[in-house]
RNA sequence: GGUCCGGUAGCUCAGUUGGAUAGAGCAUCAGCCUUCUAAGCUGAGGGUCAUUGGUUCGAAUCCAAUCCGGAUCACCA
């Protein structure tokens, strides 16, 4: 009901509600009466909407809005101009109030941050498998996740960020098993290939051999699920898990020798894209684990046992399946080792939250999740929250690393700052910067492009990525943020330090008040993207604040104005602005340069 | 089949939680650099908000049904 506002609403809301109670005896909670943004061509800071309060009140709305737009002014001297027009009140608030806004906030070093402390969450995301490379579902895992993780933090959470290591597992072996046939024991360092490749390679060649045995074996007639179990490849590597599982020395060996490869490899690319982790949970260490817990949730009569000794969960009263635990063999499932990561976590940092960024398929598998963790009456079940996002997929569908149709993290990154290379070389503004720091330059471009191209987009819908059609540098993109900060950068730069003592204008232009009111939307946009955990309203809001930015700066001169109080003013509301983008962008793991 | 998610301009997406004539970007077309960074600014064209019904003073937004797309319901992870 009450929307995400700011000091004004709260104001207006309650010098609304009092007149409401006192000149109409007709008391309505300030949270319910509705201030709106007018549409653009209104000239107007905020609305009332009267319809609902006339109704309640029995007084045409017409009539309600003239009389709130006669008394509002005399109630809060800020409010210059209220009109009331077809049930809406529309309100100008004085030039004075905007100029105060900006004096008191720009000095304000938390502006739109919360100063209370909020409960510590903790925020799962990245979630890598280990044998193969980062590709760009993970990357849309890994900027959401930041973007949350920062995000809550700057509404005054306190932010654990770790990450999952799928790192065992039939999967796994594949890659190992096709090392040991095919590897003439090269390594990251003799072949020259980042060891997360390395270790790809490996996996996406042991998918091939497997399917020639598959193959050659239908040829001589046997079914294709008959060939696909009795291809040597594929018992070579149940073998192969058998062993690890059972602590073979040689298997464990070459699994952590390959894991260590594909870990530094991660390593690079985290770098590269500024994310980082507070602690890594690793699968190999907790998918025993579960079990104990199962058993006890057994023995309470939670659980059942079927005849075969196989032990299930039957939540089919909350409108899910029975769910099967532990296999009759008594070994463990996906479920089983994250109700055990789960309590780990809770026992090493007991986080109000646990929120874990994990893509839409499977949404199904965390509402099983907390559930079941409920019903072993854990301290943490009601704080398990499923941060659920659309898979990224190609044109042709979705990405199979199998298939090698993936578009790699590492590559895309390197193209995406080709792209700013050569769009830098075109402009020509940076020439006297050094090799270095032009490349950190493209890089930081090339990233905020892809960031912001990706976060832009709510995260809930599923998107295509279009590989031959370049991610844009112009329009509704990082790049246009970044350059609005640089902008204002060179212009700040060109004007010297801000005087400390300020006369105000006497009166604002259009545009000037445009860009104020869209500062003053800051604090409250931020604390949507926390409530809802979506970087995108984040996104949206920066853009249009570089929108009205540049169409400030595009519309009235700053340095050369002759009038010093304008000029300051000037200077100052592109400070603040420059101030909020940076913040904004920093929150979105976007860097903001200087020059561009 | 059950459940969940999505459907808004040619394309990619917003839409302030039920409010005024549904907005951006890209693409197309037309303008603006002897002035603070043109990765910018201004304008034009482009819409049956999937469909139908309902609730309401008022619906892209809420409800129901239908259509289309996707995911999921494994002794896989």
């Amino acid at each position: 009901m009450t929307a995400f506002s700011g000091v004004v609403e709260t104001e207006l809301r309650s010098r609304v509600s009092e007149l409401l109670a006192h000149r109409y005896q007709h008391p309505v909670a300030p949270e319910f009466i509705v201030i709106k943004l007018p549409p653009a061509e209104v000239k107007a800071d905020f609305t009332i909407v009267v319809f609902p309060l006339a109704e309640s009140a029995g007084v045409p709305p017409q009539q309600l809005a003239e009389q709130l737009a006669a008394e509002l002014p005399t109630l809060w001297p800020e409010i210059d101009k209220a009109e009331a027009i077809r049930g809406y009140v529309n309100l100008l608030l004085s030039d004075r109030f905007w100029c105060d806004f900006l004096l008191q906030q720009r000095t304000n070093p938390h502006y739109g941050h919360a100063t209370t402390k909020q409960p510590r969450v903790l925020v799962e995301f990245c979630g890598p498998n280990t044998n193969k490379p980062l590709h760009l579902g993970h990357l849309r895992n890994i900027f959401i996740g930041y973007a949350v993780s920062e995000i809550l933090q700057a509404v005054g959470h306190e932010v654990i960020r770790v990450n999952i290591l799928n790192d065992r597992g039939v999967h796994i072996c594949k890659s190992m098993l096709a090392y040991k046939k095919f590897g003439k024991h090269e390594t990251p360092e003799s072949s020259g290939v980042k060891g997360d490749f390395l270790v790809g390679e490996y996996y996406v060649r042991f998918e091939q051999e497997l399917k020639k045995q598959i193959d050659a074996l239908r040829a001589e007639g046997m079914s294709e699920e008959e060939a696909r179990r009795n291809a040597p490849l594929q018992q070579e590597v149940q073998q192969m898990l058998q062993a690890w599982e059972a602590g073979d020395p040689e298997v464990r060996g070459l699994w952590a020798t390959m894991n260590n490869w594909v870990y530094q490899g991660f390593a690079q690319t985290y770098r590269k894209l500024g994310v980082w982790f507070h602690k890594e949970y690793f699968e190999s260490e907790t998918y025993l684990k579960g079990k104990q817990l199962v058993l006890e949730g057994l023995k309470k009569g939670v659980f059942y046992q079927k005849a075969d000794g196989s032990i299930w969960a039957d939540l089919s009263d909350e409108g899910l399946d029975h769910k099967l635990l532990l296999r009759s063999d008594g070994t463990s499932v996906y479920i089983t080792q994250d109700i055990a990561t789960a309590v780990e976590r809770w026992n090493d940092f007991a986080p109000a939250q646990m929120i874990y960024t994990v893509a839409s398929e499977q949404d199904y598998h965390f509402k099983v999740l907390k559930a079941i963790c409920r019903r072993l009456n854990l301290p943490f079940a009601e704080g398990i929250h499923h941060l659920s996002y659309g898979l990224v997929e190609l044109p042709t569908g979705r990405m199979k690393s199998r298939e090698g149709t993936v578009v790699d993290a590492d590559d895309l990154i390197d193209e995406m700052k080709a792209t700013a290379a050569r769009y830098s070389a075109q402009h020509g503004k940076i020439a006297d910067l050094s090799q270095a720091e032009q490349q950190q330059l493209f890089q930081d471009i090339g990233l905020g492009a892809l960031k912001f191209f990706i976060l832009k987009v709510h995260a809930r819908k599923r998107m295509v990525f279009h590989p031959e059609e370049s991610i844009d540098f112009h329009g509704f993109t990082g790049p246009f943020v970044q350059y609005t900060h640089a902008r204002i950068c060179s212009l700040l730069a060109k004007a010297g330090t801000l005087p400390a003592e300020v006369n105000l204008p006497s009166s604002l232009q259009s545009v000037e008040r445009e860009v104020l009111r869209t500062v003053y939307r800051y604090p409250a946009t931020l604390a949507e993207a926390a409530a809802e955990l979506e970087p995108a309203v984040l996104a949206n809001y920066l853009y249009h604040l570089a929108k009205s930015y540049n169409q400030f700066y595009h519309e009235l001169p700053v340095l050369q104005v002759e009038d010093s109080a304008i000029r300051t003013f000037r200077l100052l509301l592109s400070d603040f602005v420059r101030r909020i983008l940076a913040d904004g962008l920093s929150l979105l793991g976007i860097p903001a340069p200087r020059r561009m």
